[in-house]
DNA sequence: AACGAGTGTTAACTAGTGTTAAGCGATTGG
DNA sequence: CCAATCGCTTAACACTAGTTAACACTCGTT
């Protein structure tokens, strides 16, 4: 059992925010329910939530504004937002930018749990994704750029920086080559293989600088990290 | 205490007139009063207000025709129309579209006050949601204007603002070359890629100025836009 | 109708990326 | 110790993408 994602859900029609408040609880999310933007403003700061669900028309302050204010903080955090049918269909649109959903009142409870867990699954994997360090290299994997310490970052190929990413995250460990293949090719056939080993060998002189990461092969298995 | 909100009345019936005028300066509103279509929009011009109130039946240029002028300035400026009741419904109605109301005469001032806070509530909530930020830039998809901190606004093209768009919309996730082509060309057919790399090439330049943005390619797949 | 500004497409050339090929080096089991 | 296999490296190649400029088209203006 993980332990329970704390859900901010700003709703200023009670009986409403209650019903969402209760469905959500019983699918075991922690909500914490706020009737107009101002506090749930407050309740963000305070409570620091995993997850953003927005009523757009709201006293005091509407969705898209707090949205706004919250993202110059953190512009990761998935929002939802709930909207009113007279909203017109691409402004609401133009928000969906970067993880951010809306949901048109009026909506089943299934369709707000669906959108709620693949927002989640979004943020999940992308959090793996940010700079990694590497010895004296920061490898930042989103942007395929690899630095050595305080010089210039070198732009990596979308192959070089999937390779290294993978064998970053098996580090120390034996990592087997048709797995690799498989994953980043398609298939482990010769042509592949030997392509792989051209990748390996670039990337070992990328990272030279650094002699204490080594990439070593294991002859008919694969390769490993050492770092 | 925000500060007053600008309405610019045009009512050619001097009673009427300064009585709307005074009661909207209770409620804190600032108000030009105009007798006719025509000061009307010489004042509009002058001094830019939020809200127009016009009288539909006036001397010189009646309400609609100085609305359609107003129009191709500031498509998205509210308006509220006053109607005599000889008016016919349809024709009425055909102009509320757009950040339009009207209300028949006679009318009450707790009406007009309502509905003007409707209006203002809504563009509010438009125009927070219109603007897209992107690192040190201000993207408006509707006006097709990029905004570089506080530098001048530049204008983008149709095509470079709906490129730009898609990209901001998946930001940070690889978008599919085929999946835009046949968006915003149609097909994905080989000149039209061809022109795609284009404009790829003409928002790297564009964004160029806030050296955390990058689209990356990813060769045989699409772009990322990273941010 | 002629003009000009602005926008998007086509074309030509350049740069970058990934695959294939080939020769050499290393490792291992017999 | 030698032969077979596997891996390493470099370079050539094919293909994809990037850049710039010329061209064509549209639209509003004169």
């Amino acid at each position: 059992m993980h332990k329970p994602i704390t859900i901010l859900l700003a709703e200023d029609e009670p009986a409403l925010g209650q019903i969402i408040k209760e469905s959500l609880e019983t699918r075991n999310f922690n909500v914490l329910l706020c009737d107009n933007g101002e506090t749930a403003y407050s309740t963000y700061k305070k409570e620091q939530p995993e997850l953003l669900v927005l009523d757009v028309m709201m006293p005091k302050k509407d969705g898209f504004t707090l949205a706004k204010e919250i993202r110059t903080e953190d512009d990761t955090i998935p929002i939802i937002f709930l909207t009113a049918k007279s909203q017109t269909q691409d402004v609401v649109e133009g928000f969906t930018i970067g993880g951010n959903d809306y949901l048109k009142k009026p909506f089943s409870m299934e369709e707000l749990i669906v959108r709620i867990h693949n927002l989640i699954d979004r943020t999940k994997v992308q959090k793996t994704a940010e700079t990694l360090r590497l010895g004296d290299f920061t490898f930042h994997f989103p942007k395929q750029t690899l630095q050595y310490k305080t010089e210039a970052a070198v732009q990596l190929t979308h192959r070089e920086a999937h390779l290294l990413f993978h064998l970053l995250k098996n580090k120390n460990q034996v990592l087997d080559r048709s797995l690799i293949l498989n994953k980043l090719w398609g298939n482990d056939d010769f042509f592949n293989a030997r392509s792989m080993d051209v990748f390996i060998s670039k990337l070992r002189k990328k990272l030279k600088q650094d002699t204490t990461l080594q990439i070593i092969n294991v002859r008919g298995f694969g390769y490993k990290l050492i770092c």
